[in-house]
DNA sequence: CTTTCCTACCGAAACGTTTCGGAAAAATTA
DNA sequence: TAATTTTTCCGAAACGTTTCGGTAGGAAAG
């Protein structure tokens, strides 16, 4: 492999002056600079990574840490989650690590001996819980990271969000003002930070629009069709009045309810309503669904950018306020709301 | 951070001796060897990975590159590969690179800059055509790395495979001697070795079972449930002989045949037989079918550790013997085959 | 003509580790 | 006792890069 050494013996410069004109230092002449380049190209030299990490204490890694856990293999949205950072950090060639800790392995640790060990030089966190101790953690360490939400209430971290509360602020409104007055939330679990935002949204939205609390019914569970599903068939065979509209967390959700309110012979958007958000991800379309489904649309696959940039200026010591992102949403409305039946 | 310097001060030793005792050589008293390691543990002492390198050559990195698709992020197959190959260089404690590169960009280039650095130490090939370019430009650039598969004939690199020739040999003859003289395979796409590798195992077993070329029925296409279910159609929809018996590539196109079979109004096992190779993912389970299944399983989970431990052997300069390995598989007789009707 | 200031270069140190060659002290052998 | 081996340690070099401080030589300024 071709070093700094090789050229600088081929042009009679002496090692520092070479490093200097490759690396676009402004005292070497304009010629020199050239014949060094030239002779680069010409020995194929490239950088060893290894030697730079060692003198400027960066390793050029970042890493996201995953527990393992059952169906990991199988989860659509890791995958994306995955994908989208691995090409977005190879295309600014950093190495994306991906460590996958054993079950129930606690997280502090192994992030501790992945930055003890000089390797990484920040990370991302997905997922996050309220007030998540990964934050705390790396937050104490000084260590770079973003986080994909805002586990806290006055985030002072390097964050991408979208706007969950007005998002579904936005969501009951609309189907307030188609005249439903019975509206049911299927929500994540509770403990996510954009579960209470949603939250609050919906409810500041019942509140504008004259929806009494016990006109409210909010249900968590995974983001899953099978919430969906189950979810609704328990709000419309139990005692007590039902709900005229649903408001899906995402469409996969939005896809159980489909399917719940087709064995219980209810028509969409005739009998109820459906609304949801949709990250737009690729195994599942709104726009595919019958009725087509109106939702808000804030596509997963475009916060992997956002997410690489924050953490870039993280690691580069940006100050905070460019590290903090908010994506844009886009309304959509299709054909699945209708105003309530009589 | 910790450093050898600082423990060596601490200690009164040199940093060599204190480099030698933590690294386990012989030279080192062993009460010494104590003191070392209490200091080591007191002052939170972790190597740096990136000096390590630097001296050794080696980055304790490893790749995975794989092209950037629509439909990456849901790939089921991808995420099991990605999951099981990180899980298992994590508990090394290697790093496992994920390297997504753009969509039709040439390959080889981006090896070439990812070793050129002195970034990686091997790489991981998944999904090798017959006579990789890859392959042939690592081998020539002498490069470790492992494939999962055998794309030549006589492999001269190192390698994790299943005997898919044996395996489909077993399949044909188990239907062979149920009776049946009429037998499909729903193969994968020309190209791949293994496609060609069961191929081969299908055509011994009907050469020795004494079924004649025109009552064989190949099928190629991609290994999902629509080439299931299309083929099938085709099959029985067409002029000419039907078969009897269809043997699946995997469970997902298994998956697509009893969906066509089912449309078409044929029972399984009593008007056709199906059988299976079953590669355990999760999502899809053979027992679960209805019949169940009747497959030779070799859980694709099962093939990630010794991968690993090939690919950790070939940087580790292992003598090629020991880096090419065969996995085992099993056969399951469930309730999917019956002698073919009348 | 001296002084100051650029321009273009260089030597040496530093990053933290491993390893090579040696060497003092202790133990064994002759 | 002298010669040899073993045990236990150490200094220095090496890996390839960046950077700090310095220094010739020439141009500009006084």
């Amino acid at each position: 492999m071709t070093t700094l050494k090789d050229i600088s013996r081929r042009l009679g410069l002496s090692v520092t002056q070479v490093s200097r004109a490759l690396n676009g230092h402004d005292d070497v002449n304009a010629e020199t600079r050239e014949r060094v380049a030239a002779a680069a190209r010409a020995m194929n030299y490239h950088p060893n990574m290894t030697a730079r990490k060692l003198v400027s204490g960066r390793s050029g890694m970042v890493g996201l840490v995953i527990p393992k856990y059952k169906g990991l293999g199988s989860d659509a949205m890791f995958m994306e989650v995955v994908a989208g950072l691995s090409a977005q950090f190879s295309s600014r060639e950093m190495q994306f690590v991906l460590h996958i800790m054993e079950e129930s392995e606690p997280a502090i640790p192994v992030y501790q001996r992945l930055v003890g060990r000089g390797a990484l030089d920040g990370f991302v966190l997905i997922d996050p819980h309220n007030d998540d101790p990964r934050v705390t953690f790396l937050q104490s360490a000084g260590l770079p990271f973003v986080v994909h939400g805002r586990p806290s209430a006055k985030p002072d971290f390097p964050f991408f969000d979208i706007e969950n509360e007005k998002l579904l602020f936005e969501l009951t409104t609309y189907l307030a003002s188609a005249g439903h007055r019975r509206i049911a939330l299927l929500n994540g679990l509770v403990g996510r930070p954009y579960v209470s935002h949603r939250t609050r949204g919906f409810a500041n939205a019942c509140e504008a629009a004259g929806i009494p609390p016990q006109d409210r019914f909010e249900r968590h569970g995974d983001m899953d069709a099978a919430h969906g599903l189950v979810s609704t068939v328990g709000l419309f065979n139990g005692p007590g009045p039902r709900p005229t509209a649903i408001i899906c967390g995402n469409v996969r959700i939005a896809h159980g309810v489909y399917q719940a309110l087709a064995s219980l012979r209810l028509s969409i958007p005739q009998d109820v309503s459906v609304v949801a958000h949709d990250d737009h991800l690729p195994d599942l379309r709104a726009s595919a669904f019958f009725p087509s489904l109106t939702v808000t649309k804030a596509p997963l696959r475009e916060s992997w950018k956002p997410m690489a940039d924050c953490l870039a200026g993280a690691i580069d010591g940006l100050p905070l306020a460019e590290l903090q992102q908010i994506g844009a949403y886009e309304f959509i409305a299709r054909n699945s709301v209708a105003p309530p039946a009589g």
